[in-house]
DNA sequence: AGACTTTTAATGTATAGACATTAATGGAAG
DNA sequence: CTTCCATTAATGTCTATACATTAAAAGTCT
């Protein structure tokens, strides 16, 4: 693969640090020693470094100079894609069928509910079951505000799944994510045809867009179906 | 707080995508028509617009032109959890009693131990429970190549956690993490003070240095005990 | 119509220079 | 010795231009 010149300088110094051979704190040579360096113009540089900048890599300062950043989060990017999606790239047949579908008023004590309706407004409730390869692996329970979303009212759920169809029509601003695991209940472990009790992988999902609350969902997940994984390494670069 | 001309072209872009006033697949106006439109150089409105790239906001495509992308995916950022130093941050007690500790051969039908193995070191096993306030929380189990990190072998692992020590001595470069649910088993669920098949969530983490395989570590938790939340919005910008 | 070739409009990369901004540094005054 | 100020070395921003690369679109020839 060809890089170009200031993929070349960026890719350097990423696999210094990343391999630690440059440590925290060490300081890199300034701009118009890099141009000399690799014989470019100090724009080129500067592409590379505001790239490194920007990916959390180093700091600079000026007068002072570049360095390495010190406190190196350790964190990785968990890529949670959308079910069909990921299943159809996997080369599995994705199929979802409703259990559930109404319009109903929110019940007060419980905590998402009354997150997502503010406390009076209507909810759509849209529960189901998926299947790859017509074997059950996920139930999905999912809420959405029938303020936010009135248009939601209409859709055909059986043609295609909530997540799709609201990531098609209703892009998220903001979005919180929480992984849990829990056992199954026993409607759950019905409609997956497994026993109650079950472990199963649990997450958790509330959007928002521009602060106005739009869906709730909670998908449980057959563990031996289904499991997240997240890399991060050198390779990362686009 | 004042913008530079191309922060400002960013951030406009940036709050009309996320927004929604731009949806997925929309065109942008061309780099010529928005110099025109700011009445500034070229490079100012590349630099941009580069940056929406690098933060997967925009695709762009030459002679097509530039496009608001489309199947925003659902990620997270998973903070490597440092057992330890999360749970103080918390405002709990946190200890790690070691259970098990020793240096054995690897056993080659297990494939994270022929993974870190390389089908022959020696591996240092660590074993422990963590407790949160006096409870055990997660059951830790760990594997660490004596021919990668043979200093581990002289550490005194009741006084600092594995997972912590490796942090501070043996930054690694790459890492994988696998994130499930199972069932807690026979040995498991008795050192955690819980029944065998209490569901419970399972976080493997595989970790290299410079390519060198560095440990392989599997952490139970309780699910009432711990989950992992992640927050993503347009508060990410720096 | 279909297959090939050419044009062309867009992005991608890079240059050489200019001026702005910031903060470390060293020197002068108190 | 401390405070203040000027210097200056670094990064930050921006311009105007050039050429490369790609793929859409239009044109040309069967």
């Amino acid at each position: 693969m060809k890089l170009s010149l200031h993929e070349k300088i960026r890719t350097d110094f990423e696999d210094d640090i990343l391999s630690g051979r440059r440590a925290p704190g060490d300081r890199l040579p300034t701009e118009k020693e890099l141009m000399e360096q690799y014989d470019c113009s100090r724009m080129t540089v500067n592409k590379a470094l505001s790239a490194l900048v920007s990916a959390g890599l180093i700091d600079r300062r000026k007068k002072a100079g570049t360095f390495v950043s010190s406190p190196r989060v350790h964190s990785m990017i968990l890529d949670i894609p959308d079910l069909p999606a990921q299943l159809s790239d996997q080369g599995h047949v994705h199929a979802y069928t409703p259990h559930l579908t109404r319009v109903r008023a929110p019940d007060t004590r419980m905590e998402p509910e009354t997150w997502l309706s503010k406390g009076a407004d209507d909810l759509l409730q849209l529960d189901g079951v998926h299947l790859a390869d017509d074997r059950p692996i996920a139930y999905e329970h999912r809420l959405i505000s029938a303020r936010s979303v009135p248009s939601a009212l209409d859709v055909d759920f059986s043609a295609i799944t909530p997540g799709s169809w609201l990531l098609q029509n209703v892009p998220w601003t903001e979005a919180e994510t929480k992984i849990s695991a829990c056992g199954l209940s026993g409607l759950e472990a019905d409609l997956l045809k497994q026993k109650p009790g079950t472990p199963c992988l649990c997450i958790e999902r509330r959007t928002w867009r521009a602060s106005d609350p739009i869906t709730y969902v909670r998908q449980v997940f057959l563990s031996d179906a289904y499991d997240l994984v997240a890399r991060f390494g050198p390779t990362s670069s686009s």
